[in-house]
DNA sequence: TAAATGACAAGTG
DNA sequence: CCACTTGCCATTT
């Protein structure tokens, strides 16, 4: 690892987030290039299948300042569900190679990644 | 302190 | 597959 960016998780400041959330940053960020994952699905391994509507307030908070790869996860149909910014996430996830059905979907059997 | 909100999801008919 | 309801829970108002 280089630079500060690559160790944020033993700064202070990462350590004093809850361990979901420590698990949610983590597992998003290792979504591999191409894939997906869900908001349930990473709530479900991060340890509390409950906590979809968690993962995404995290994205929308923490996306910037730990260099998320945010548009990696979409909800459980395969669907985008970010509003503002539908279009760029769309863009972000075709320039990886994803394609999206005539319903603007994403194939989960074909791009999903489990950890 | 209470109510509303939200980048969700599963169940039902 | 669609429409609608219910469950969820930290954060925001």
């Amino acid at each position: 690892m280089e630079k500060n960016e690559e160790i944020f998780w033993v700064t202070e400041e990462f350590q004093r987030l809850n361990p979901f959330t420590q698990e949610v940053i983590r597992l998003i960020k290792s979504i591999p290039y191409g894939k997906v994952q869900t908001y349930g699905g990473i709530a479900r391994f991060a340890g509390n299948p409950r906590g979809a509507r968690q993962v995404a307030r995290i994205l929308h908070s923490l996306s910037k300042k730990y260099g998320l790869p945010w548009h990696r996860v979409v909800n459980s149909k395969g669907e985008i569900s970010l509003i503002d910014g539908r279009e760029e996430q769309k863009k972000a996830l075709e320039i990886e190679g994803i394609t999206f059905t005539s319903e603007n979907k994403v194939n989960l059997k074909h791009y999903l990644w489990e950890p």
